[in-house]
DNA sequence: ACTATATTCAACCATATGGTTGAATATAAA
DNA sequence: TTTATATTCAACCATATGGTTGAATATAGT
C-alpha cells in the first residue's frame, strides 16, 4: 500500500525542483558520499550543499549515518517511490485507463483533506 | 529522444510541489475546465487559482485556450513524461540496472552544463 | 594540549512563493 | 449602451528559498 502524504509529495517534489538537489541524488546513486565529498563538484560554499541535504533529508530522500566527525548520507526508496506513483498513476488515468485513477483521486483527495495537511 | 532541459525540471517538480496545483492537475484529467470552475472547489480567491494556473502554464503542464472571456485549461503531456522519465531512470539505475542510468547522467550533467541553465 | 578537519549554526541578503484585496480589461448579455 | 461575468493585474504582506560569510562544535591527528 503506497501512502499518500500530501506533506511528504510537497517536500518530494519541492526537493526534485532544483538541480544542485537532483544532482546530488545522482552522485548518491553511484554510492554513499559524506558531505565534502558531495560539496567538491558543486560551484558553491559547504554550506550551501549543507543546507541542500537538509532539504533532502527532510523529503526523506536521504539518510545520514554518522561516524565521527563524517557523516556519510545513503539514498533512502519510499519518496521517490510515492512520486513515482503519483505521476504514474496520473498518466495512466490521462492517457486512457480512466477508472483506476478516478478511485485513486478519491483516496488522495481525503486522505489529504483528512488529515489537514495540505500546506 | 526525451529532452533534458534542467529548467524544465525545476519548473516540473516545482509545479507538482503544491497540493493546489495537484488538484488542479486532478481536475483536469478528467477533462478540461475553465477557471472559475477550476477555481471552485479551492478555498482560496480566484486570483490565487489564476497565479497557480500560470506556475502550471509556465511548467508547460497545462495548455490555455481562450473562447471569449472564458479560458479553457488542457492538460499537455510532455513536462510530465520527461519529469517521469526522470525519476523512472533515477530509479533504474539506484535500484539495481546501474550502467544505463550512468550514461544517461553523464547525458544530463552535459547538457545542464553546455545550457548553463543551472538555476 | 594543540592543530586541523568535518560539519553545522547564525545572521544576513536578495528574490521567490502563495496568499490577499481592489481596480482594470475584455467579452457577453440585457 | 448599460450591466454583468470572466479573468488578470497591481500593490501589498508574510514566509520560504538559496545563497553568502564568520563563528561554533565535534572529532581526529600530532
Amino acid at each position: 500500500m503506497v501512502e499518500y502524504s500530501s506533506k511528504l509529495l510537497d517536500r518530494t517534489f519541492g526537493a526534485l525542483a532544483d538541480p544542485t538537489r537532483r544532482r546530488i541524488l545522482a552522485q548518491l546513486a553511484k554510492g554513499d558520499e559524506c558531505v565534502t565529498d558531495l560539496a567538491r563538484p558543486h560551484a558553491m560554499s559547504l554550506a550551501a550543499v549543507s543546507k541542500h541535504l537538509i532539504v533532502l533529508e527532510k523529503a526523506g530522500l536521504v539518510k545520514r549515518r554518522r561516524k565521527g566527525r563524517v557523516h556519510s548520507l545513503a539514498l533512502e526508496a519510499k519518496p521517490m517511490r510515492e512520486a513515482q506513483a503519483w505521476i504514474d498513476r496520473y498518466r495512466e488515468f490521462w492517457e486512457g485507463n480512466l477508472d483506476q485513477f478516478e478511485k485513486y483521486l478519491g483516496k488522495l483527495q481525503k486522505k489529504e483533506n483528512k488529515h489537514g495537511n495540505d500546506k
